[in-house]
DNA sequence: AAAATGGTGTGATATGTATCACAATTGTTA
DNA sequence: TAACAATTGTGATACATATCACACCATTTT
């Protein structure tokens, strides 16, 4: 955890869709009742079953949903900015149901639940954003809850690669921000399945792979992995 | 599908509880554009890939959430009433993400999803009661999730004879709603696999088990299995 | 410089569970 | 009342993947 300021979120080039609804006076008292602070990589942004008082506002960076399973910690998702973090815990519990952990240098604005609840009252654009967040996120929850079930490893880590290169990254070439246990945890399996399925990929000519960077040579290829599992 | 009426929202001993922070006005407007509709087991109340142009409230009466994932149609979840439906793919969404068929005579209320919008709008409580249940489906949510890529089909089967008893019929024993393969549909595992976790729970006097009656004799055992997997 | 540490690849083996195969039972339709 | 489809139980087998074991780095610590 590095710096604390008062955030000035009338000038914040980083608003989210929610937010851009709000006016002068209400991004007023958003700054006034939010800080921002930065994360370096794998500094722990709140953690699983402590008591949960902010709204977390991700505004550059990425990281990684951890949740401790009965057997293992799985990450349940990586999510990159901009997005808010804990909407869910924060309005419908008070713990944390899982912890989140920076995994590159991230930028976070804390904001007060109680002046978020105040903005959600005062603002109807505001809320009725809100709830779209929710409802997108639920979907996407629900999407990948069905891949993960139903495919088997070869089917999930290819997928999983194709969502970086298209979602995370925007480029066939990019650098893994998680180790190879990492990514064993992402798709549930094992360290070692993680390699072989590398080594796998690689020597069918579909990526390169050296270390932690990858090069996608046959999306389609790719892409149809990742489809019939 | 049965009868359909207009709904008297206002004399509806079913309210839930956002629909509780509306006025009588309001509840008027609810009521001249909604209605109620009556379905029997097995009758479908929504499909994936259908367009979407209700929020649908249940109730009375269960239903079972359906997904088709690449290998087959899966149970992703029960609901039982009162609850909304298909608030995140209608709001976040044209399409429906998944489908709805009753498992037990049900009554929904479609409501216009401008109808919907107009509340949000005119009704902050309103709104913030909806937020909130999107929260919780979505903490929900993410507890299933874990529960079943965690544990294996013995702690996932447990799990769900558990939430059977404790949280839809509220005793001991009971009748089971589904078939054995829907039951293996809902665990994610096969049929012939169901047939053995019967049986070998049975065998152990954990349950006792006769056609679709269930009676949980050991409960605390069964707790034991569902918990280390 | 040596030792400990964390990440990684790959072979051999173990194991949970799907799949196949069949029989028995029940409910449904002709 | 027969014929058929749907549901269920249980054995034998197959297979995907976890686990164990080891070797090989590259860092960091001492």
């Amino acid at each position: 955890m590095k710096k604390k300021k008062y955030s000035k979120c009338a000038s914040c080039l980083y608003k989210s869709v929610p937010v851009q609804n709000l006016n002068q006076q209400e991004l007023d008292i958003l700054g006034q009742n939010s800080v921002e602070v930065v994360f370096d990589k794998k500094e722990t942004i709140f953690k699983q079953d402590a008591l949960s008082s902010n709204i977390i506002y991700l505004k550059e960076g990425m990281i990684k949903i951890l949740i401790k399973g009965p057997q293992r910690t799985q990450i349940l998702k990586l999510k990159k900015a901009p997005c808010y973090l804990g909407l869910p815990t924060t309005m419908g519990d008070k713990v944390n149901h899982y912890s989140a952990v920076a995994i590159e240098k991230t930028t976070a604005c804390f904001i007060d639940i109680n002046t978020f609840k105040e903005l959600l009252d005062k603002n109807k654009d505001f809320s009725y954003g809100i709830i779209l967040e929710l409802c997108r996120s639920e979907l996407d929850q629900f999407n990948r809850y069905i891949n993960l079930v139903q495919t088997q490893v070869f089917g999930r880590f290819a997928k999983t690669l194709l969502s970086f290169s298209d979602e995370i990254y925007q480029s066939d070439e990019f650098t893994l921000p998680l180790t190879r246990s990492e990514m064993a945890d992402l798709i549930y399996t094992s360290r070692e399945t993680v390699s072989r399925l590398f080594s796998e990929l690689a020597k069918e000519n579909i990526i390169q792979i050296n270390d932690k960077n990858v090069r996608i040579i046959d999306k389609s290829k790719l892409r149809e992995i990742g489809e019939k599992g």
